[in-house]
RNA sequence: GGGCCGGUAGAUCAGUGGGAGAUCGCCCGCCUUGCACGCGGGAGGUCGCGGGUUCAAGUCCCGCCCGGUCCA
């Protein structure tokens, strides 16, 4: 074990290579960082930001290239010196659950590989990876190309193994040397090793940051270490981690004032028609381009003082930065977040607000916010596909796949032009209502809309100062938007199975016999441990749980005696464990093992089935469709897809058809054991549905034209014996994730069943048949429908009637006229229209009205003039209900209350007399 | 996975425990050569679903469904 100080010294450093070249190690004036070079004067590293750029609009590269030209030149050089070229991995990292996006080239080789648990693809190896880094999101542009959130990364890779050198440091900076001398003529003093330490994914090791002209180019780390706290661990194998940066090289050798010139220069014409943004004077360009190098992308250096910075050493006043640069740097960061949508979409990514989906959403909403502040806010797709036309010969998927990333895009793009339209005319309300109140928002503001309506705090600064509000956004602000996230940490449920691997560390793994022999339900197997209700067996038929299927149940019997197995669990070392009741079986004996054959037939057919569902809502919904999870049991299973809508009634019964088709066409289904790259190369990253699988040989499961998939489960031998695919329903689980739940061969026909059985008797209630029940069902929500008009109109004639007939004897106390009634039936819009039309005469009144069938309600209503007069009606309900029976209340105009005993109406007319003589009494007129 | 906001007429949304509303759209009529505007009238609602509290729930509480959004 070392510490990262020791890795400091120059020991780590020193080279034979650079005693023979002259190298000397100096210290940088500015950052302090060690570096070596051959010139002795030199006391600046040249990286930026100690440095400004030295090449552009100058000549100094010995050949153009551009992005093509520079993979290439990289690709065969090192082809040439005994690396075999390999093909990208994609750029979205499915094959790791520690990372979203492929971020360097050495990410395609880990954990597998630089943990030595598979061999590499070759070894050494040469790639030119696309990569995406989204940590300076925002700086893109800033730097004039420095900076790209997509980007490809030159990797040559050597695996050193301790039975097995490949090459080590001197080898790997002579390549560097020799590649920056040979093909592009760097001289030798203007070729800077930097000293540095790499760290990252959970590796580390010393590196070289190669400088020329106050650009790096590339990074040489030389990973051997497991970080463990602030310790390093040796690894067994050590890597050449290489990183060529091919855009920077294109863009040193062009010597153009960006490096987006480099990577785009011919596209500038057809992107000028898009965007309408004039390409700025170049001198002016190539005269403000040097100091971008100052730029670096910290959380420290703000926008404004990079701006400044550049200002004042370039001698260009910032007016004509704010006018002129600023424009192109918004077009710059365009055309890099509309490369990183287009290749990340192009891999079925679906946006959405979790995981890599969130990461696709954000670079959508970035660039709509770019593309509205240069006044072209409908141009995304113009510009992704534009990026396809521009990539699709190096990356044909891309061309592929262009229907689907535009129909995704452009679906996208829709679902935040809602959420803006919607939060715009959201914060117009909430902000004219803060007006009349107060002058200031209140801080919590902001970060409510942020949170609740996703708009960002200048979006609503935007729309304040549209309508006249002040409104400042607060430094912090998305440490407010944290502090409103503060909440406990989940904890693992996973501690039961850590302490059973434990207890069962010394025994061998369980020889998998249900993989040997599938078809088999019983079996022999001899007891080698007992571990609480657990018994270990040396092999065993019962498949565990695992892969999303369902464990296996059964039997174990010996001698006269058995023990039902509830389930099997598999083990971190491979021990399986079975869960047993009914006693265990001794230790050292033998025991037969059977299994419930039923429920293990049930199960492959749904595991069968949920391979030939994927493979048709692939080819439905589109090749982003890729699987989010799936979990098979004996009466159902279920799949979750990745897809950007709700599924129609329509897709579902393609779906279903395609599926059911598949069934019928007695495809055999073929499980084999595959040398990992191999698989990887004939059936392509789309093996990885299920997520990762950690060992060098896979288990490949495939329906020959239809699905391939790396799956550890039990399958039926051909497609035919699943029998039938019924979809039951579907559910979206969260944004941009469909669940589809079916059941397969004899496990559907009870849901089927029960269908039936709700359409019999449905039709049975309403006395119709199945075939009519829909038409029946219309008509009669239909006559409900006129009942209730019917009702509503008759309820008129008679309360105007019965208006007519109370208002003849209403009960006078001192000048107030009560009326009332008890109804033998009606409801409470009933007793308002008696009310209404008796309060239609002028004097002061009141309406005292018991009705309803069931239960004696009350309502009583008092106008202005008897108010004025102390006639309060919520009151007036209360008494009642004090001298009668019930509960009442209500306001001075209106009371409402049950009663618990009806009334008659003499009765009634009795106590609202004495009521209302004593409301009057005390307020006499 | 967790947090927050929301779901009321075809659309956009008000609604303070006590009678379901506004605007636009739709239909009819008036005005007009016609259209638009204007005027008058009308149709259109299981207030997401299910429980609970209450004399009384669109409104308060709980659960579920659906949508939005932020964080990991």
């Amino acid at each position: 074990m070392v510490t990262f100080d020791k890795l400091r010294g120059p020991e780590t450093y020193s080279l034979e290579f650079f005693r023979e070249r002259g190298y000397v190690r100096k210290k940088c004036r500015i950052c302090g960082e060690y570096f070596w070079t051959v010139n002795p004067d030199r006391d600046i590293c040249g990286e930026s930001p100690c440095e400004e750029y030295k090449f552009v609009g100058k000549n100094l590269a010995r050949k153009q290239v551009d992005v093509k030209g520079s993979r290439e030149l990289f690709l065969r050089f090192f082809e040439r010196r005994g690396h075999q070229v390999i093909k990208p991995y994609p750029v979205v990292a499915r094959w790791r659950t520690d990372m979203f996006l492929t971020d360097a080239s050495i990410v395609d080789f880990q954990p597998f590989v630089t943990s030595g648990i598979a061999p590499p693809p070759a070894n050494p190896l040469v790639i030119s990876q696309p990569c995406i880094r989204l940590v300076d999101v925002d700086k893109v542009g800033l730097t004039f190309g420095r900076h790209l959130t997509i980007f490809e990364m030159g990797g040559a890779h050597a695996f050193n193994y301790p039975d097995r050198e490949v090459y080590w440091k001197e080898d790997t900076v002579r390549y560097y040397h020799e590649y920056v001398r040979e093909e592009f003529g760097i001289p030798e003093e203007e070729i800077i090793y930097k000293e540095s330490i790499w760290s990252g994914g959970g590796n580390a090791g010393p590196c070289f940051e190669t400088i020329s002209y106050g650009l790096e180019l590339a990074t040489l780390v030389f990973m051997q270490y497991k970080t463990l706290d602030s310790w390093l661990v040796e690894l067994p194998i050590r890597t050449v981690d290489t990183g060529y940066g091919i855009e920077r090289f294109a863009w040193f050798s062009q010597g153009t004032p960006s490096c987006f010139d480099a990577i785009y220069g011919r596209l500038y014409p057809k992107l000028e028609k898009i965007l309408e943004v004039p390409k700025p004077d170049r001198k002016l360009l190539e005269a403000y381009s040097p100091y971008t190098a100052l730029v670096v992308p910290k959380a420290s250096q703000t926008i404004h003082d990079a701006r400044r910075i550049v200002s004042e050493r370039s001698g260009i006043p910032l007016e004509v930065i704010e006018k002129e640069i600023v424009p192109l740097e918004r077009v710059y960061a365009l055309l890099d977040y509309s490369k990183s949508i287009t290749f990340i979409i192009g891999e079925g990514v679906v946006p959405s607000n979790v995981k890599v989906g969130y990461l696709a959403r954000l670079l959508i909403r970035k660039a709509c916010r770019l593309l509205e502040l240069l006044n072209s806010g409908d141009k995304l797709i113009e510009l992704v596909d534009l990026q396809i036309d521009h990539w699709g010969g190096d990356f044909p998927h891309l061309v592929e796949a262009r229907d689907e990333i535009v129909e995704i895009v452009e679906s996208e793009i829709r679902k935040f032009r809602e959420t803006i339209q919607r939060g715009a005319s959201y914060v117009e309300k909430e902000l004219n209502q803060l007006k009349n109140k107060t002058d200031t928002v209140p801080p919590d503001f902001l970060v409510r809309m942020y949170d609740e309506k996703g708009l960002t705090p200048d979006f609503v600064k935007q729309i304040a100062e549209k309508i006249n509000v002040k409104l400042s956004i607060p430094e912090n602000f998305y440490e407010l938007v944290a502090s409103r996230h503060l909440r406990a940490v989940e904890t693992s449920t996973q501690d039961w199975i850590k302490i059973l691997e434990e207890k069962v560390k010394n025994h061998p793994a369980t020889r998998k016999l249900y993989y040997e022999k599938p078809t088999e339900f019983s079996f022999k197997a001899r007891v080698l441990g007992v571990v609480d209700d657990y018994v270990i067996l040396d092999q065993t038929l019962f498949y565990p749980t695992s892969g999303g299927q369902a464990s296996d149940k059964g039997f174990l019997r010996w001698g006269e005696s058995e023990a039902r197995v509830e389930e099997a669990v598999l083990l971190g070392g491979g021990v399986i464990l079975h869960k047993v009741q009914g006693g265990t079986p001794p230790v050292g004996i033998d025991v037969i093992g059977e299994l419930d054959r039923d429920r293990r037939l049930r199960l492959m057919r749904h595991h069968t089935a949920t391979h030939i569902v994927l493979g048709a809502a692939r080819r439905v919904l589109g090749k982003h469709a890729w699987q989010a999870g799936a979990e098979k049991e004996p009466d159902k299973a279920r799949l979750d897809v990745y897809h950007h809508k709700r599924l129609s009634r329509e897709d579902l019964n393609k779906i279903e058809n395609l599926a059911n088709d598949v069934v019928a066409s007695r495809l055999p289904v073929i499980v084999k054991w595959m040398d990992r790259n191999e698989a990887e190369r004939i059936y392509g990253f789309t093996l990885y549905q299920g997520g990762e699988v950690p060992s060098a040989i896979i288990r490949v499961v495939e329906i020959p034209g239809w699905d391939a998939e790396a799956c550890g489960g039990i399958h039926c031998e051909n497609t035919e014996d699943v029998g039938i695919i019924k979809i039951l329903r579907t559910e979206r689980i969260q944004e941009g994730v469909e669940r589809f739940i079916f059941s397969a061969g004899v496990s559907a026909l009870p849901y089927l069943q029960e269908n039936d059985r709700i359409i019999y008797e449905a039709s049975l209630t309403l006395k119709s048949s199945p075939q009519d029940l829909l038409e029946k069902v219309r008509e009669q929500l239909e006559e409900v429908k006129e009942f209730r008009k019917k009702i509503h109109s008759l309820s008129k004639i008679i309360a105007d009637y019965r208006a007519r007939e109370l208002s003849s004897r209403p009960l006078r106390i001192r000048g107030v006229e009560a009326y009332v009634a008890r109804e033998v039936g009606g409801d409470k819009e009933y007793a308002f229209m008696i009310s209404d039309k008796l309060m239609e005469k002028a004097g002061p009144k009141c309406i005292v009205l018991v009705y309803g069938f069931e239960r004696p309600n009350l309502l009583v209503v008092s106008n202005e003039e008897a108010q004025s007069q102390g006639v309060h009606a919520g009151k007036m309900a209360e008494e009642l209900t004090l001298k009668l029976s019930g509960r009442a209340g209500g306001q001075p105009r209106i009371g409402q209350g049950t009663l618990d005993r009806d009334v008659d109406e003499e009765a009634l007319r009795l106590v609202v007399g004495e009521i209302l003589s004593h409301m009057l009494g005390e307020q006499p007129t």
